[in-house]
DNA sequence: CGACTTCGAGTAAGCGGTTACGTAGTTAAG
DNA sequence: CTTAACTACGTAACCGCTTACTCGAAGTCG
């Protein structure tokens, strides 16, 4: 590179202040026609890209909002784990924040390292969204004392941590409990079974609990604890499924799944063992991936409108960016269920239900 | 937000010049014990966070490197053609980056706009990396005059860009030429048609050349264009299956299509027309995305690297950071084809055949 | 035709860090 | 005991851009 042009490098070349090439570039007016000419004809001859930082610097603004994100593929070389949750959330805060002219900066937390990552990333941006899983509550809450935060599918944040932060999150809990409504109005399911994620997953926790309120809608026996804990991998799908399937003498009529990539799981086994599914077993999942679509038969499930989290979070921020003192607010995204073939429901109907009428 | 505070009123607070406070923050060195508790604990009381535009100001470096991909989905609302090829580039650019304590900058091009965006992105970051399709071929080049850039899946750069430009690829000619021998050799297939991506995509093109130089090595005849041609998405897939069956009197036995999602369209347009995968017809594709293993058959295709090529643009322009002068390197990551059901192996063959031997 | 705007453009004071350089005060060496 | 070499820390000059003021010139108006 031939080492960067400055401002008065173009200032210079085009005989005037840099304080009117600063006006030019900034806002097209402040300047006359010629001048602007030829300040604009100075700055592309130089190459001339503004310096980010000082520009930062001098109007107390990056236009940079972060994202921290956990890294779940601990194991590093599996490509499969790859929760695509992330991906859409990244899509669309990048959407959000590009429409309003800010650009989004990301990082991911790997094992215990977060809370460094964190602040490094604080010192770069205006503002920050955080996924669930990417920091202890503790440090959570901290940060968001210096730096606007909103935290993403977090719904655990301590009340104290509440007064600072604002909080994005889909309707996990009436996701559930439509679904299992679903199987229990429509199918006449009765025994249903549930395979829950990570025990600390407060996604986790709300589903099941929507699973529950269902089931007690129903006047069925309502468990206390989910049947198989797995940890939202195709793999911990596997073992869940089998473990329940190992501890009855008859398979559960269907089985509630924590998320889409375990039904997965949860499927291949019951095919190796002779189960069909939804014939003998019905299997839903949550989140929509888009392989749940492909699969044969495909997956009835749970939409989380993960883009449109993403987009949220964004505009939260940055609301919050231009108005520090404004009471801190959360938002509940609805879900819908996806209703498809392994549920039992029959391949013409891929329509979807919709949420309560 | 209580209004940040800066380094002066941690300087003040623990009775020290800023001097010391930054040398405290940036090398534990340089001071004493008791002077650096006083500075560290000055500054957790404030909770100040150092202004990252300040410090990048003053070192000329900001520790970010942008990536520019583009947005395919111009439609909007479709979430179904997300192509996960960006996710991947983004997690691996992300892994590479902050491995080097840095973190990636992202931004999607929409039609048009992009030249302002890239500028834009430019001037907050040290590095650029481009994908393929984000950007004209001139404001790449005149945007690398400026900043360090490695542009990825870009082989089309023309030459005098190259200069200055470095350039990632997979080895899109190699992966479609071991497809498409394995096709011939293994499965004996004579009659193979190939369906292309968007027109002037260079990936596809790459491809189309393996393909050919399979089929003549083969002694096969060799075709001068794709049978047809689609845009990477599903239903540009099933476009173009169907245009390519309806063009002919019988099917081919096998078609070689441009990527994973296209060939998940024409897999379902053979499936409605009654033609059973891979019994009547073969079908293989390119990527190996997550669903081409869960499709009924799975899907034979190619593996891209696509972490491995987000890491190494990365790395890449982080070197050129580091030694501006250094001459530009280009990199092209082997590629290696994924055998599934679709090309007519049985099942249990799911190992993956590797390259040249 | 003098007073009042308006407009184009320059001056210079920051923005919040970093770091070369300078200076006591200590310790080690001669 | 003098001198050299550290060590711990302060001073102040940047880094490159924005913007509140200023100011002269040109246009407006009664």
């Amino acid at each position: 590179m031939p080492k960067k042009s400055t401002i008065y490098e173009v200032a210079h070349r085009s005989g005037v202040s840099t304080a009117t090439v600063s006006r030019v570039m900034v806002n097209g007016a402040g300047a006359s026609d010629a001048t602007r000419q030829r300040v604009l004809t100075a700055a592309r001859d130089l190459g001339w890209v503004p310096n980010g930082s000082a520009r930062s610097l001098a109007v107390r603004r990056t236009g940079i909002v972060g994202l921290l994100f956990p890294e779940l593929g601990t194991s590093g070389d599996s490509e499969s784990d790859s929760p695509l949750f992330v991906d859409q959330v990244i899509r669309g805060a990048e959407r959000a924040a590009t429409s309003a002219g800010n650009a989004v900066l990301i990082a991911a937390t790997r094992s215990a390292a977060g809370r460094d990552l964190a602040w490094s990333l604080a010192s770069k941006v205006d503002g920050l969204v955080i996924l669930a899983g990417s920091l202890s509550d503790t440090d959570l809450a901290s940060i968001a004392r210096s730096v606007p935060v909103v935290a993403l599918a977090t719904p655990s944040a301590t009340p104290s941590a509440r007064q600072k932060l604002e909080v994005v999150d889909a309707d996990n809990r009436d996701g559930a409990q439509q679904l299992t409504r679903h199987l229990v109005d429509v199918h006449g399911y009765r025994d249903i079974a549930f395979i829950a994620g990570p025990a600390r997953s407060p996604d986790s926790d709300q589903r099941f609990i929507g699973y529950r309120q269902a089931l007690q809608d129903a006047d069925l026996c309502v468990p206390d604890a989910p049947d198989a804990h797995g940890d939202f991998t195709e793999e911990g799908g596997e073992r869940a499924m089998h473990e329940l399937v190992v501890g009855r003498d008859t398979p559960p009529r269907a089985v509630v799944v924590g998320n889409d990539q375990m039904a997965m799981g949860a499927m291949s086994v019951l095919r190796s063992r002779q189960l069909r599914v939804p014939g003998d077993v019905a299997v839903t999942g949550f989140d929509d991936i888009s392989a749940a679509r492909h699969l044969r038969p495909a997956l009835t499930t749970v939409r989380q409108p993960m883009r449109e989290m993403g987009e949220a979070a964004v505009r939260m921020v940055l609301e919050r960016v231009a108005e520090p003192s404004a009471p801190s607010r959360s938002l509940v995204l609805p879900t819908q269920v996806v209703v498809r073939r392994s549920c039992g429901c029959p391949a013409a109907l891929t329509t979807s239900a919709r949420k309560k009428p």
